[in-house]
RNA sequence: GCCCCCGUAGCUCAGUGGAUAGAGCGACCGCCUCCUAAGCGGUAGGUCGCAGGUUCAACUCCUGCCGGGGGCACCA
């Protein structure tokens, strides 16, 4: 619609006297929603911008345009507000043409294809396979798979990507933590170092591999343990494919899907590594100093250069990390996007440094990285830390298993990834609207229940009486709902462009509560025929929406609310 | 010390350079003979951290301060 609207703009512009625009300007014609429906569906602040070059009154600049738009049926009023806003009013047909598309379109209502044949890799969770996942973890993958989702509702073809660091110092201090651990030894003891994972669950795996049970993380073989307590590689393997199985086993509980995983143990295996830094020698962009190889990254904007290679003969963490998203890029990803905690922020500089030290062809800003800040985790007014480490941390499961995983998913997404989150376990906990996921949900369950009772009534939904009748629709309560609903194809655009999932979420807020609005103030099933008609159209379109939307979000679209307290008083 | 993010109602947060800065929660007052009250309506609550600058127009962009968080290792 907005687009529609462009083009009158456009064309407008287009035919204007020459005397009164200089021929060497050419402002971009910005169509926007209107903040306030007295100002009609959309405006546009053509005539300020144009202004000052034209020295002209902006109204009267203003009035000059609005006389050169052509006439079109989708515009009833185009007026002149303010200062110089030129807004325009929809016509009935303009709505009953977007309704229509609804109908028309259903689960693919607000998906284009403007992304065609543009992969994108979105990276998310990639955790280290020495723990649980944590909330954290949990903001990522309720990001990072909204993220995939509006990727993909654009038309880009999209990957989800788990990076797995099973090499390194983690990993060794995992395979300790869990010999020590087989050894009868405990946090606390003298023996146990700093550094070693404190968690019970150490000590599960202790257990688990002296019993030589099998284990089997859903790409990889399983794995028997030996039992043999001085074997540490075998413990290493052991412990790690156990968390990997018990990671899989939380995200799959969470909803999430991932299309590939990669193992930051191949790319040594692979010579991927080695292939990289004899291309970065290669390059020129790298010296020897200090019995250590350093990358120029200062070349490329970074405040300093960094090490590649250790004086011990070992790389840095960000060798296998440029080596990495060499093969992104290679594999025809043409954009990549990481969802990871703001703690990375440091290492962007260092990979894209690389990349372009390669200079392959890898676009200057690749990869694109959405950071996100902490999860803070508040218990009885008390913040419960998050350390993986100290063992001591709030899981995905548990709050999963607290408050239901549509209400960890909406909550997750609900805020702009660079703002704090305070995640309220006794407010999660607690039922009723403190979760704004009910109050969507809830908009869905309601629809679908006027629908049973039209048919408990003997009537059915007839579409073209609705249609044929759309200007019945008048109320304004039902013109807000309408304008919001036509927006949504908008506003997907928009989330996946700014990489901002919580817009939708705020999005369907804001519908569900036109919705409830209008619900309180309308009966939908009445005699007219007409008008009944036209408001199941505008109901059933408004499901269909929510249903859209909360898909993207991995959240579900229920046809009833169950009742937890009914549920609870059951099991009592 | 340097870099990034944040600062908007009592609390949690929205707010693509535009028109009178908005929700939710909490508080207070109302609404079930009526398609689910998990809902709706209303009232109260603001020097948009401070000070400059750019602009026809600044919560929004720029600079500097103040306050909060995170990052700055031959750690990953």
């Amino acid at each position: 619609m907005k687009y529609q609207i462009e083009r009158l703009v456009q064309a407008a512009l287009a035919c204007l006297p020459p005397d009164i625009v200089p021929a060497d300007v050419h402002p971009t014609v910005e169509v926007e929603r209107t903040r306030d429906a007295a100002h009609g569906d959309f405006a546009t602040n053509i005539a300020l911008q144009l202004a000052k070059p034209a020295r002209k009154n902006p109204r009267q600049l203003a009035q000059a345009i609005v006389d050169c738009i052509p006439a079109s049926e989708l515009v009833t009023k185009i007026e002149i507000a303010g200062p110089g806003f030129i807004n325009f009013h929809f016509s009935p047909q303009a709505y009953q043409q977007e309704l229509s598309r609804i109908f028309d379109l259903g689960v693919a209502y607000g998906y284009n294809k403007r992304g065609a044949g543009q992969s994108v890799v979105v990276e998310f969770v990639s955790a280290n396979p020495t723990g649980p996942l944590h909330v954290g973890h949990g903001r990522q993958a309720a990001l990072g798979d909204a993220l995939a989702a509006l990727l993909q509702s654009q038309g880009y073809p999209v990957s989800r990507e788990f990076y797995y660091n099973d090499a390194g110092v983690q990993i060794q201090n995992l395979a300790l933590s869990v010999q020590a651990r087989a050894r009868g030894y405990k946090p606390g003891d003298p023996e146990w170092q700093e550094g070693w994972y404190a968690g019970e669950y150490i000590q599960d795996i202790a257990n688990d591999f002296l019993a030589r049970k099998t284990v089997h993380a859903f790409d990889g073989e399983p794995i028997r343990a030996s039992g043999k307590i001085d074997d540490l590689d075998a413990i290493r393997r052991f412990a790690v494919t156990c968390l990997r199985h018990e990671q899989d086993m939380d995200l799959q509980k969470f909803g999430v899907r991932f299309d590939t995983y990669y193992l930051e143990s191949s790319l040594y295996s692979d010579g991927k590594v080695d292939t990289t830094v004899q291309s970065l020698i290669a390059s020129g962009h790298t010296y020897e100093k200090d019995n250590a190889l350093w990358l120029k990254t200062t070349d490329f904007g970074d405040d300093k250069d960094r090490v590649m290679r250790k004086s011990d003969g070992t790389y840095t963490y960000f060798v296998p990390d440029v080596a990495y998203h060499v093969t992104k890029w290679q594999r025809g990803f043409c954009r990549a996007i990481n969802v990871q905690g703001t703690d990375h922020h440091g290492t962007i500089a260092r990979v894209r440094a690389g990349l372009q030290a390669l200079n392959i062809g890898i676009p200057k800003g690749y990869p694109d990285y959405v950071l996100h800040k902490m999860v803070k985790v508040m218990r009885g007014g008390e913040e419960v830390k998050i350390s993986k480490r100290a063992g001591s941390y709030v899981t995905v499961r548990d709050l999963i298993d607290w408050v239901g995983r549509d209400a960890v998913r909406f909550f997750l997404v609900s805020r702009k990834a660079d703002s704090e989150f305070v995640f309220d376990i006794d407010l999660a906990l607690a039922e009723g609207e403190e979760n704004p996921v009910y109050y969507v949900q809830y908009a869905h369950a309601r629809v679908c229940s006027v629908f049973r009772q039209l048919q408990e009534k003997g009537l059915t939904h007839e579409r073209d009486i609705g249609e044929t009748n759309v200007d019945l629709l008048t109320e304004p309560h039902e013109k807000a709902l309408i304008r919001r609903l036509t927006y949504y194809p908008e506003l997907l655009e928009n989330a996946t462009h700014d990489l901002e999932p919580h817009q939708l979420a705020h999005y369907l807020r804001e519908l569900a509560g036109d919705f409830h609005t209008y619900y309180n103030a309308h009966k939908f099933i009445i005699d007219d025929v007409k008008l009944r008609n036209a408001r199941l159209n505008l109901v059933a379109a408004t499901r269909q929406v929510l249903e859209n939307g909360l898909k993207l979000l991995g959240v579900s679209a229920p046809e009833k609310m169950e009742s937890k307290k009914a549920a609870t008083a059951g099991e009592q």
